[in-house]
DNA sequence: TAACGGCGCTAAAGCGCTTTAGTCGGCGCC
DNA sequence: GGCGCCGACTAAAGCGCTTTAGCGCCGTTA
């Protein structure tokens, strides 16, 4: 198992592997990454060597030449505690580590306090050439990222966005559509006054899904009330009490996350109300924590994981200078109807 | 906000800053690595025109000369999507994260099949020296990869283990004394017969937690049965149903995590038993996934993403040649009691 | 006054790889 | 038969930084 005794080890470097194959260095480089102008029978015998010998590129010495740092970054921009509450984040990062790791490109992850801090993380990587690309979550309105990217040189794919083509090419689940189904779900069953608990205001996909749940209930006849929430459950357990105490109090509530969702429905339990007897409710997304919930909440399904995969194959083409759409579709969330929707109360099926 | 114009941008290096300074290239890199030979008012000079000039280093030249990559590594041996359910796995790599960014340490997520793969995984970036240091989870009894580690002079700190020393550090909490409260809680409410879902027995920490709740049993009483389950919510279900199915069916169920947990909850809810008239369940791990379950489930609850920040800590202690004792203490878990644990049913209070 | 030593600094080599600019020999062509 | 061309290969420079060796100067010491 251990490589062949010998010499006081020391990592072989592609000039040993040129004196071990009787070439010279150039030529083993250009082996190495499939350049012409090495014969057939040199370039197995180097790639021989090269088993033999067991070397690996020295990934500092490769980027130092300008070449590739095999590194994606993703800067959070979020309270540090939240990403381990979110679903979402882990099973994205899983995703993307899954694909990149299939390229033997490295996930470097980093979280910060605020959007300029991410912008001097993202300098910083281009100046470092740490990082060969990066991804951006969380759009918002007028966000200076796509342009500071753009001039830093540093190749971005952005997650979710508008659909709307932009300066860096983005990855987008139609949002919109996936909560148009959801209001129909609702509608269906009879509902009329429906909560909304949603995300951060400031987030392209938060408002593209408020404006997607008004649209649709001004076509259906739905009234439709949103409360705005930020990740902390706090804030949707307060949103869910104020959309309780309203006048007409909804017969459903829709929750823009899973975790919002969760905290709601222990808000709900509290006032003693039946799921889904006394009020239905839905998350839009949809987790482990969902399907866990009693009962298990209808959501809008997506695979996250894949979504990952999406993002980063996504990325590895951009920084190969392979062409990118401007928009990489990615599949829209589906409806998945579980215990916690139910006709309206007080009507007859 | 944008550097000065003029010269069609280019990086500047420890040679542009050594010419706008008016010293050797040498000069600047002493001064930047606080080394002496270089008078407090050439340091000044040079530090000057390092931030006018916005330097940055290159983490590859860095690299190159036998320094530093920056760079700590986290290679996960477990399913990938498993990832994004337990939220211990968020949460450490969130306290991890906190702790390196603070150094300007980046975090190398990898995620592999198997142990085999995962020392794979060591041995290029050891060769490669991308990483400075790696955090090793999940330890199992006759581990090699301690050794190995070792072997390849590539720094670890392993998380968990029995306490013992070992060839390379670990950050150790006391599960042993964790499970005791835990066995001791059940005990005091009046509790028998015991069933434990158990982790993957080939882990050590599962081992542990495992004898120290056959112990505790021992010593008061309790009559324990333990069944293994993996991660899966599908084999903590089928080891709840096994308890369940039991001629002396327990009046109590420990879980070793907090998604077994849930999956578990689910199943005894379809059974129809009430928690905690008709059965106790307490977790082990506590998590936001723990505090939403209905009703909330008693658990032992530690900080994990602080957890993650002292692994991070001593890895880098480790890496800077600091001293690190062959143990590092980690808080032990303190038993939160919440209404899924109650006296056992049928005895009067 | 010469030898010595230390300080402040520089020149130059070297880390491992890529890349540019060749060199050399053989082949086809007019 | 000389010319140009092409394919296979090499020499050497260069990426940005660290480090070793060494140089000149000044103050100290005998």
């Amino acid at each position: 198992m251990t490589s062949s005794a010998g010499h006081p080890s020391r990592r072989p470097t592609i000039a040993d592997i040129a004196a071990h194959a009787g070439v010279s260095p150039t030529a083993v480089s250009f082996a190495l990454n499939d350049r012409p102008g090495v014969s057939a029978r040199t370039r197995t015998r180097i790639l021989a060597a090269v088993a033999e010998l067991g070397w690996r590129p020295n990934v500092a010495a490769r980027a130092l030449g300008g070449r590739r740092a095999d590194t994606v970054g993703l800067v959070v921009t979020r309270p540090a505690r939240t990403l381990g509450v979110e679903p979402f984040f882990a099973q994205l990062v899983s995703g993307l580590q899954a694909r990149l790791s299939a390229d033997l490109v490295a996930l470097q992850l980093l979280v910060v306090e605020d959007v300029s801090a991410e912008l001097d993380v993202y300098r910083r990587w281009a100046a470092e050439r740490r990082t060969d690309g990066v991804v951006v979550l969380d759009l918002e309105r007028d966000d200076p990222r796509p342009d500071e990217l753009v001039r830093m040189g540093l190749p971005a794919v952005l997650l979710s966005g508008d659909g709307t083509p932009g300066p860096v090419p983005a990855v987008f689940a139609d949002d919109h559509a996936a909560m148009t189904s959801l209001a129909e779900h609702l509608a269906a069953l009879g509902h009329v006054h429906v909560g909304h608990v949603g995300g951060v205001p400031a987030y392209v996909h938060s408002a593209r899904r408020a404006t997607a749940l008004h649209d649709a209930g001004a076509r259906l006849g739905l009234d439709i009330t949103t409360v705005p929430a930020d990740f902390s459950q706090d804030e949707a357990a307060a949103a869910t009490r104020a959309l309780l105490a309203r006048d007409e109090r909804p017969t459903a509530i829709v929750y823009d996350s899973d975790v919002a969702a969760l905290a709601g429905v222990t808000v709900l339990a509290e006032a003693g109300l039946d799921l889904p007897g006394d009020i239905s409710v839905a998350s839009f997304d949809d987790s482990e924590l969902v399907r866990l919930a009693h009962p298990p909440l209808t959501a809008m399904t997506r695979d996250t994981f894949e979504l990952g995969e999406l993002v980063a194959g996504t990325v590895l083409s951009l920084v190969r200078g392979e062409p990118v759409p401007d928009v990489v579709g990615a599949p829209t969330p589906v409806l998945t109807v579980r215990g916690s929707t139910g006709r309206v109360p007080g009507v007859a099926a």
